[in-house]
This record gives structure tokens, C-alpha cells and sequence, in this order.
DNA sequence: TTCCTTGCAAATCGTTTGCATAATG
DNA sequence: CATTATGCAAACGATTTGCAAGGAA
């Protein structure tokens, strides 16, 4: 169960690193295949999956089907454009007492609330752009 | 694209009227089967989604990569079992706002928010009692 | 040397689809 | 009769897994 350094893991972590777009497993496998040649898709989501484990990054679920990650493991929320499906950070203040709220409108409920999963969808502004036109 | 009816969609969806616990495609193929013998996965398959793009009926992502369908189309929020993966109902008093309030703690985002999808998990009712003993 | 990690390919799982046939309007 | 819906099985896309070989501690 002992951690070993591999070098794989740590290209996928760099490379999730430098985006802000949470890419898909196959889009993390484009691009550190253009680093790391011969690198397979199973060990792009084995770390993907291991390094979300560790908490070091997120696995994205937006309903669309594929996971999305992110590196940016602070507390925040996302934005799912419906037109193209690009995920977009939004801040998440004012929303810090979401559980407490659910729990006091559902007082006969007996289990225990961990969290919460939110995510918003519409049209992005460059979508909004382009329907004007 | 006019609608016919279908003996099998309406006991699909007689079933999941019965059902308060949000099954899958495959367990309603499963129950359907006793009182259907001979329809086939597929069709269930395509009259869920039917009826969900239709809104008689909503599909749930709850994040375990399985779709879950609910009958009960009105506006409330799910609780996931992390344990047991059982889906519970939650009501959604006082959280009618969360759109506007994440509008304003993102005044730079210019795309337009038209929904949300939240489910908040922890431990369930039952699976408390059990790890007590 | 131990045992974690990899590459590869095959396997899995939920879901979708093509097609010839059956049922509805 | 025109068209929608069905059953079946094959196809799919994302993800996981078994296994023998490679690399880290």
C-alpha cells in the first residue's frame, strides 16, 4: 500500500496543473502522450483516480457522462455550458450553509450529511456571443 | 415524431409511479418483466429517456455513473447513501435562491445560469443503526 | 529483493442503435 | 396505410482489470 514515486503520476499532475479547463481522462492522455510517448490510457486513469483518492485533485461529474478533473482542489463550484460543454470555476460564497439549510427543512430525516455536490449549467458567454449573431 | 401509445411505456412508467426509491433502468427492467415477460432492456431504455426528455418523469446522476429515474418531477433534492447507495428524498426549503446567490458572488462570469443539479451524500438512517452495532 | 507501477489488451458496464417485425392511429 | 414502437443483438464509449515485465525503495 506503500506510495512509490512514478514518473507518470507526476506528468499528469503537472500537466493537470497547468489548466483551469478540468480536460477528460482521454485529454489528459493527448497531451502528456506528446511528453511521455508511450504512456497507455489505463495508467492515465489509474493516477487520475489514485491522485483523486489522495485528494490532491477532484473528479468532476457534470451529468454528462465522462469525469472531468480538476487540480484546483479548493472549495468551489462549476458551470457546465449546455452549447459546448466546457466546465467553468465559480466561487461558491454565501452558499457555505447549504447543508445546515437542507437539514433544518428536513428535520425528520436520521442520516448523516457529509456534503454536497452542486453544479450549474446554461449558456457560457462565448455561446451567448455566437447565438447573437 | 408524433407520440403513439405503448402498452410497455405506460407500465414503465405505472412502475415507477409505485416507487420512491429512484431505481435504475435495470432494476425497473427487472420488475417490469414480471407483469411484461418479453420486453426487452432497449425498449426500457428508450421510453425512460422518452418520458424524461418529456419531463414526465426525471432522470437522476447522483454521481455513482449509473442513471437513477424518479416519478416525482416536482423540485426537491437527493441524499445518496455512501454506504448502501440508496437514494433518499430531501425537501428544498430555503435554498430557492441559490442561482441568484451565486450570481452575485460571480459578477465577472457572463454566461446565463439556467439550472442546477445538487445531491448532497453521507451515511443513511439504516447504515448508521448497523456500524453502531 | 520486495512490491508498487506500468503497458498492453481484453473485459466490463451502462447505454445506444440498426434492423426487420408488430402495433397504433 | 403511414408511422411509431418493439425485440433482439450487435455496437459503443468510458473505465477497469489481469498479467507479465519494469522500476523504485
Amino acid at each position: 500500500m506503500a506510495l512509490k514515486y512514478s514518473r507518470q503520476r507526476q506528468v499528469i499532475k503537472d500537466f493537470l496543473m497547468t489548466r483551469k479547463d478540468h480536460p477528460t481522462a482521454d485529454v489528459v492522455y493527448m497531451n502528456v502522450r506528446h511528453e511521455y510517448p508511450n504512456i497507455s490510457l489505463g495508467t492515465v486513469y489509474r493516477n487520475l483516480s489514485l491522485l483523486a483518492d489522495l485528494g490532491e485533485i477532484k473528479r468532476l461529474r457534470v451529468g454528462d457522462g465522462v469525469d472531468h478533473f480538476d487540480a484546483d482542489t479548493s472549495d468551489h463550484y462549476h458551470f457546465v455550458c449546455t452549447e459546448c460543454g466546457s466546465v467553468i470555476d465559480l466561487m461558491s460564497d454565501g452558499l457555505e450553509r447549504i447543508t445546515e439549510t437542507v437539514e433544518a427543512a428536513n428535520t425528520g430525516f436520521d442520516g448523516e450529511i457529509i456534503g454536497h455536490v452542486t453544479y450549474f449549467y446554461g449558456v457560457c458567454g462565448d455561446c451567448r456571443k455566437k447565438t447573437l449573431s
